[in-house]
DNA sequence: CCCTGATTCGC
DNA sequence: GCGAATCAGG
């Protein structure tokens, strides 16, 4: 495969919408993440929000020739010069009685959204469930991946929200526990006239 | 071990 | 220009 313009326009895309160079290169296929990045280093548009891995990494070369406050030669921005006041600025002043800050968006507890948890759920499905949960590795949002399980545990609007985050079932999104759950034949589900 | 991006360097 | 290999880090 090659960089056609439409497939660099992609990646351009993807890249700046933060994907990262291997789903980009899965996206595009016929290449790896390698290929991405080199790619990506040549078009220049590297620096986005330095993600994880990414480290700042201090340039092997250039030599601290200019470690002293050089004098510009231009005009900096330098908007406000010795200003002792501030003034107009956000920072709001007293008021901080600090509290659980911003939170329940839904006054979390009662309408959640039909988690399967409950009804019609084979009861050794459920029992699993509830057992590797405990053993869940309590994943944030951000640290989920192809293989780890995407499972949520708890109520988003409280603290105490994660994902499972244990070994997927090869293809499936979930661990063995969760796939149990969250896969089920139609033969069980079908009328189960309670 | 999984993943991330960065760099190098032969092609 | 390309990207595998390697590196460095989470």
């Amino acid at each position: 495969m090659s960089w056609t313009d439409d497939r660099v326009e992609l990646l351009k895309k993807m890249w700046g919408e933060g994907q990262s160079a291997s789903q980009i290169a899965k996206e595009l296929g016929g290449v790896t993440r390698n290929a991405v990045i080199g790619k990506v280093h040549r078009l220049g548009l590297s620096n986005r929000a330095a993600t994880s891995g990414a480290a700042p990494k201090a340039e092997p070369k250039a030599k601290p020739a200019a470690a002293a406050p050089k004098a510009e030669p231009k005009v900096k921005p330098a908007p406000k010069a010795a200003d002792p006041e501030p003034e107009a600025e956000e920072t709001q002043p007293a008021p901080k009685p600090n509290l659980p800050a911003r939170k329940a968006i839904i006054p979390a507890g009662q309408p959640l959204p039909p988690q399967p948890s409950a009804n019609e759920i084979s009861p050794e499905a459920l029992a699993k469930v509830s057992e590797i949960e405990k053993k869940a590795k309590r994943l944030s949002l951000m640290e989920l991946t192809e293989r780890t399980c995407k499972w949520p545990v708890g109520d988003p609007a409280t603290e105490d929200f994660w994902f499972c985050g244990l070994p997927v079932q090869q293809g499936k999104p979930y661990c063995e526990a969760h796939v149990g759950v969250a896969f089920q034949p139609m033969s069980s589900r079908r009328d189960r006239r309670r």
